[in-house]
DNA sequence: AACCTTTCTGACTCGCCGTCAGATTTTCAG
DNA sequence: CTGAAAATCTGACGGCGAGTCAGAAAGGTT
């Protein structure tokens, strides 16, 4: 397998263009933040690089493509929140624990949530590569959850009305959605670490009964 | 107050406007499920009324104003959700009050997701009018949600960690966004009886501590 | 029927998308 | 160092949808 980056007609391309795309991709991210996935264009894109639109084409066959590659790239920053799901969580520690995992969910939430927005969108309205991009993500983060579920039930501290896999999407849908809400939160008085300790007592309880 | 409905220029129409207005609603509303909001054109909506985009724009300024109108048609639907939580679930009935609630939320999803996604991603994107409106639909249900879980850490049974308005925050989003994952959840065998019992549980659980 | 009000639309300008031929820059053999 | 080949970039263009407006068509009133 090769790590060789491509153009959008398959050519294998230099350091030089490598730059550029790269360029390319960072001002894609910048203005989804700013603009939102609605009003970004390609020609915007290109002028923030100083560049031309025709470059953009170059390298992606159309803006969902650059889009799908920043998806690409969160979704390894996802990767060390698995590390702090393991071992499960107990008792001792487990509360403390959770707290951990929603500090770090809110920096990897803060630091892509234009990106991951609008791979939901894209994913939700049926795109393909997207819902596999989204699917692979938090299949990551979901394995280790659906476990810690399991292994309440088997001890008896979860109902057996509760079935692992959809718990730990429960669990997902929690994270992701609650911080989108935080903006307006913020205005009716919940701060962070309200927000942060909510999110942590539901998780623990959720996940392990204790 | 007034019933009246005006056309994009502020004057009052007449009946015929008025029908081709609501035609013009409900062919947003169609698209907007079949292509999503990134490919939504004023010019399919005309076509598909059999009229010309001169008259989408007598009566919208933009298809913005077309989603916010069907945003506030769609908050109330939501309103009879809250007649589900009132009273506060207890110890008898909670559990199966709790899947009824759950099933009435899925219906309401099923019937206006589309809608509800584009004015969620609006209202994520800054839009003052989708936020104003995606708030008072999420109050609706968040305070007698709140009500419930201040109830809860009252009589001990949840524990003080808990924040109630974050509470409430937080189960709306679960169900918001687990009803979103649901499509691909069904492909890894998520039936909808699972989903609904899990989601009956966690509420159950996070609400009421029982 | 003549006139007035309401509603609808053809036709236009503007700006962005996506393409391609050719210009520019870089590489490298000799 | 030079000149030719390869890699990269872009000006300019056709096509399409957004949004506007003047005037056409439909409906109502006397």
């Amino acid at each position: 397998m090769s790590d060789d980056v491509f153009a959008a007609d398959g050519r294998v391309i230099g350091s030089r263009a490598l730059a550029t795309r790269r360029k390319l991709l960072d001002a894609t991210a910048k203005l989804l933040q700013e603009q939102g996935i609605l009003d970004l264009r390609v020609v915007d894109i290109s002028r923030d690089i100083g560049s031309s639109p025709a470059t953009f084409y170059q390298y992606f066959n159309d803006v969902d493509e650059a889009i799908l590659e920043l998806a690409k790239e969160a979704t390894e920053d996802e990767k060390p929140l698995v590390a702090l799901l393991q071992p499960s969580w107990n008792e001792t520690d487990g509360f403390e624990r959770a707290g951990r995992f929603v500090d770090a969910y809110m920096v990897y939430w803060d630091t892509h949530h234009a990106v991951l927005r609008a791979r939901n969108l894209k994913a939700e309205e049926g795109n393909r590569y997207f819902r596999a991009v989204r699917t692979e993500a938090n299949l990551l983060v979901m394995d280790a959850l659906q476990a810690m579920v399991t292994e309440g039930i088997a001890t008896k501290r979860l109902p057996d009305s509760l079935d692992p896999f959809t718990t730990a999407a429960a669990v997902v849908a929690m994270c992701e959605r609650l911080l989108a809400f935080r903006p307006e939160m913020a205005k009716r008085g919940a701060n962070r670490d309200a927000i942060r300790n909510t999110l942590a007592t539901l998780l623990y309880g959720a996940l392990t009964g204790h």
